[in-house]
RNA sequence: GUCCUCGUAGUUUAAUGGAUAAAACAAGAGACUCCUAAGCUCUAGAUGUAGGUUCGAUUCCUACCGAGGACACCA
């Protein structure tokens, strides 16, 4: 743990020369000249001018034995070259820990749960709510890789208006609402007359038949599927409301129940039962959340949303704290997919018919593809596609600059018949010299830093970039140096270079779920 | 009308308040007697507008312009 490692020395440093700073930044810089790391703390001192304060810290700094050397530019920037040793240590760490690397204890085994999707069982995936997908998967695998328990589910809406609005719309009646083949299809094997009904068994063959379908195509495997339904039927939402009646969280008003969600920091009050009788949906969410946080024990949950529900956000998050699990629950929203049409963009919309199933992209471009092309954007993007583009780019999408960099690794090793797994340390570290090396072997070590941030702010598009940055050092590298060079030492070292350079690229791609071939 | 996101190169997107704004695609040019040319090297090209905060702003604040979304006793 490179940069943990620096942050300790320098906050040892900052106390002995008697500087109270509560918190300082370790930057990367962009520029290589301005070395391995970077620090600004100078700035944050008030005592004495930044260049004074820089000039002290380096001197304390100097004593450390990490640093190669350190360098104070101007208004008071201080950068830190690392030792080799530093880096010996951390290419050492990747060959020993293999498929593990990075080992890192930030969940500390902490329960945390990742749902994503849960889009209704009202009609097959979109491009547009299957984007949740790709991004919630990763951040799961990211999170276990963080050293956190992780736990995936699905969210089935089966229970409610918009069921009975599917059956209407299968039955082709007057109040149907929704369009599209997969209506067709089940309207000519409807055998029932009562659109609750008729809901019901459609919203069962949508969910096993095509949502499951698609989501498998997109490698994600769910470790629940939980249904709405259950939490009426198991008396679950009645418990809670009794529950929230009796902490005197609720009122009545002009017929219906109110949760005194404003009293949590929410702008309104919300409805929880109707006038009609009927529970709403947060009633039921609530619920789910106890299911999640008591039931389940999770000590943290995490909602990836469509940006159309930033609304409810604070009503359930009030929900949630009234349940006393506050700060246990963490949305994230995820903005909309436009797709461009004739050159204007167009709302996917199910009842416009103005959308793209994820099962048709997905038979006309391969997974991987379509994972990388997700994963690539932050997910506060606002998300134009274009499928034609998006066909015809396909093969010139970015994923196989990486994934080339993995199979020639592969070709490599082959060529010199030397199986990976024999590498088991780098005995010949001190051959590495060339700047195209010393380049590939620091940024290998930033993998662990990348994991540890997303696993903190959930920007799991950081991925695709380091990736892409990474395989970008290997094919500059590659075509710079031999690697089977007649030099035995520096082959010998070369080929520990990609052995450790293979472990990274496997454990990344296998994190944003996306195979690597051996050979392309 | 109020609130939430967003506005960066021709296009799709990057950039925890830091140093010369990064990449891919598209455009133009170059190098293979050598481990996979799906690669490498070079050229051209951008922060919506107007202010403010500060050593420093794509990033924070205000106004305006533009895009998407939300303002339910729908889910």
């Amino acid at each position: 743990m490179i940069r943990d490692d620096l942050k300790k020395i320098i906050k040892k440093s900052l106390e002995r020369e008697g500087f109270k700073i509560e918190d300082f930044q370790i930057l990367k810089p962009r520029e290589k000249k301005h070395g391995d790391y970077s620090l600004n703390v100078a700035f944050e001192v008030v005592e004495k001018s930044p260049m004074e304060v820089a000039e002290v810290l380096k001197k304390r700094l100097e004593k450390e034995k990490s640093f190669e050397r350190i360098e104070i530019i101007e208004p008071g920037f201080i950068n830190l070259f690392l030792n080799r040793k530093v880096f010996e240590k951390g290419v050492n760490e990747i060959l020993k820990k293999r498929e593990l690397y990075p080992v890192l204890n930030m969940g500390k085994k902490k329960k945390v749960q990742v749902e994503f999707i849960s889009a209704n069982p009202t009609g097959p995936l979109t491009i547009g709510n299957a984007r949740g997908g790709p991004f919630g998967d990763t951040l799961a695998n990211v999170l276990k890789q963080a050293g956190y328990e992780v736990s995936r589910a699905y969210y089935i809406n089966d229970y409610g208006n918009q069921i009975v609005a599917l059956g209407h719309s299968v039955l082709k009646d007057d109040e149907a609402k929704y369009k599209g083949e997969y209506i067709d299809f089940l309207h000519n094997r409807v055998s029932e007359e009562d659109p609750y009904i008729v809901g019901k068994w459609a919203a069962n063959i949508i969910l096993e038949e095509m949502i499951k379908a698609t989501v498998q195509k997109l490698k994600i495997n769910y470790d629940e599927w939980f249904s709405e339904t259950w939490l009426y039927e198991n008396k679950r939402v009645d418990r809670v409301l009794e529950f929230l009646k009796k902490e005197e969280l609720t009122y009545v008003s002009e017929g219906a129940i109110f949760f005194k969600a404003k009293q949590f920091g929410d702008i309104r009050d919300r409805v929880l039962v109707k006038k009609d009788g009927k529970a709403t949906y947060l009633l039921g969410d609530i619920a789910y959340h106890e299911y999640k946080l008591k039931d389940k024990k999770f000590d943290k949950v995490i909602n990836v949303w469509g940006s159309d529900h930033a609304g409810d956000v604070k009503g359930l998050e009030a929900g949630v704290e009234a349940l006393s699990y506050k700060g246990k629950l963490e949305t994230i929203l995820l903005q909309f997919v436009t797709i461009k049409k004739d050159g204007e963009k167009v709302r996917m919309s199910k009842r416009e018919g103005t959308y793209i199933t994820m099962d048709d992209l997905l038979n006309d471009v391969p997974v991987d593809v379509i994972r990388f092309f997700f994963l690539e954007k932050s997910f506060n993007t606002h998300l134009n596609f274009d499928l034609d583009l998006a066909l015809d780019e396909s093969d010139k999408n970015p994923v196989y600059y990486i994934k080339y960099a993995y199979a020639r690794i592969c070709s490599v090793l082959e060529n010199a018949k030397i199986e990976a797994s024999s590498i088991k340390k780098a005995r010949h570290f001190k051959f590495l010299k060339e700047d195209a090396e010393i380049n590939l072997l620091k940024e290998l070590l930033r993998f662990e830093e990348v994991i540890e941030d997303t696993a903190c702010d959930c920007e799991v598009h950081r991925l695709p970039k380091y990736a892409l940055d990474l395989a970008s050092y290997f094919h500059k590298f590659y075509s710079d140096h031999k690697i089977l060079d007649e030099d035995k030492r520096i082959r010998q070292a070369r080929i520990e270079l990609i052995v450790a350079t293979k472990i990274v690229l496997h454990n990344l791609l296998k994190i944003m779920g996306i195979s690597a071939p051996s050979k392309m």
